[in-house]
RNA sequence: GGAGGGAUGACUGAGCGGCCGAAAGUGCUCGCCUGCUAAGCGAGUAGGGGGUUUUAAGCCUCCUCGAGGGUUCAAAUCCCUCUCCCUCCGCCA
């Protein structure tokens, strides 16, 4: 959620705000309501002490005089009745509104959309050629996927990962799990279905609801990413300003609706409803958070870079930032099927955006102030398992293990199948 | 799933209709004392909103004792619902 107060206080926030898709007169909505809100408390607090004075005076009291003055004092309740339910209701108005705006746009960010990113460099040099198949028909020859039987046990956009490639999965997590750690990341296996308010205040709904999810008997609703229940670790928390930063590595299986993407990406494992995640999540003082993003970004970069997979990082225009990120780093690997570049992985600074509502604080020398929160992914495993299957197919037809991942797997190939 | 007990400030914990935003202790901050350290002495120390001033501080005020509702002139305190924690029984990987 935003600061409604430096939405009207500073011009600088305010363009960061425009500078990303709203709805036109809704930054001039919000601050009338607050200025509706504001005038009604005025009146309810003046009211209400008044209304306090007048108890307190009761306590204080003979017998003989109560009467009259609880009489004073009813009066008063009575008007108070009458006037709360309209504060209540444009508390409500204003909270509404606050909610749809997203987070400033950083002045770092490029204008535009999504064709306007600003590619800050490339790194590895795409294949001259493409391979022969594609991830998707390797994954299927080599009984790594089943995307049949996942469909007819699941519906669209479910698999079966199988054989060698789980090997492979559970050697990329860990491998990049023992690099987590070792950059100060608390591991995190965290629940994977969570409460409606986890929803809200990890800024998912209502905004994604329609992505999520839901399972009505029990009022759960399952994660997208594990950056939900990691969110929730600090919900209402006032934290030492020693504790910070808190760095978080969560791995947990993602499940997404992926509405509105009907025949996109239908082949293969590249976009599925259930898929297994490592996440960094880091909460940061507020001074620090851009340090901080730079350094997940260089993370994702190591991670991928080892990898041996040719990518480029691009700092997303500001029409194509998400609400709550202030600035966001995608990089994409090369995908020779597709001879493009194709998302694999992004690392955002939400600012202190997320912790508003999370109510997640640090107490600082001159008071108390709202954290910064930043999330990047360390290693989406269906996603990379794609970029690795086209990069590592070997003219014929085999599968080659990427070298850092042998130790884990304790098999360096997998031949191909007849 | 069944039966009980509980949730209070950074932490432990008292309060059980008005004198309570809340005893006491711990921790923390400042000062004193002290070869150093430890101990000791004194003072301060919840969060959030609004107003005023507008650098800040200060001052006025409202809200918050797990969450939400209710009773009352008045609720941490009484009632209801929910969430979570603990103990016991059952079930279970």
């Amino acid at each position: 959620m935003i600061d409604v107060r430096r939405l009207r206080e500073e011009p600088e926030y305010r363009r960061g705000i425009e500078r990303k898709r709203v709805r036109d007169g809704l930054l001039d909505e919000v601050i009338a309501a607050d200025d509706a809100r504001r005038a009604l408390l005025t009146r309810v607090e003046d009211l209400r002490t008044r209304q306090n004075a007048a108890s307190k005076e009761i306590g204080q009291s003979t017998a003989d005089e109560r009467p009259a003055k609880i009489a004073v004092a009813t009066a008063l309740k009575e008007e108070l009745a009458a006037l709360e339910p309209a504060l209540t209701a444009k508390d409500a108005t204003l909270r509404d509104l606050a909610l749809q705006v997203p987070n400033p746009a950083d002045a770092s960010v490029p204008d535009g959309g999504e064709d306007d990113g600003e590619v800050l460099r490339v790194v590895g040099e795409p294949p001259a050629e493409a391979p022969p198949l594609d991830h998707a028909t390797l994954a299927e020859q080599l009984g790594f996927v089943d995307s049949e039987r996942g469909a007819e046990a699941s519906g669209s956009r479910f698999a079966y990962l199988m054989g060698d490639a789980v090997l492979v999965e559970f050697a990329l997590v860990q491998w990049v799990l023992g690099r987590l750690v070792a950059e100060g990341f608390t591991p995190v296996v965290p629940p994977v279905l969570v409460r409606e308010h986890v929803m809200e205040e990890a800024g998912f709904f209502p905004t994604d609801r329609n992505q999520v999810y839901d399972l009505p008997d029990d009022e759960l609703f399952l994660v997208g990413t594990s950056e939900v229940p990691l969110s929730a670790l600090n919900r209402n928390a006032l934290l030492a300003a020693d504790a910070l930063p808190i760095r978080y590595a969560g791995f947990s299986t993602n499940f997404r609706r992926e509405a509105g993407t009907y025949g996109k990406d239908t082949r293969g494992i590249f976009r599925v409803h259930q898929f297994d995640k490592l996440e960094m999540y880091s909460i940061t003082a507020p001074d620090e958070s851009w340090e901080e993003q730079e350094r997940i970004l260089a993370i994702e970069e190591s991670i991928i870079g080892g990898l041996g997979l040719p990518y480029r990082v691009t700092n997303i225009a500001a029409g194509d930032l998400g609400a709550p990120a202030a600035k966001k780093y995608d990089i994409e690997v090369w995908l020779p099927s597709e001879g493009r570049y194709r998302e694999l992985t992004s690392c955002s600074n939400y600012l202190d955006f997320s912790a508003r509502r999370l109510k997640t604080r640090v107490r600082g020398e001159t008071g108390t102030e709202f954290v910064h929160t930043l999330n990047g992914t360390a290693c989406a495993i269906s996603r990379t398992l794609v970029f690795l299957f086209e990069h590592y197919q070997q003219a014929d037809g085999s599968f080659a293990v990427p070298d850092v991942l042998q130790p884990f797997t304790g098999f360096s190939a997998v031949e191909a199948r007849g």
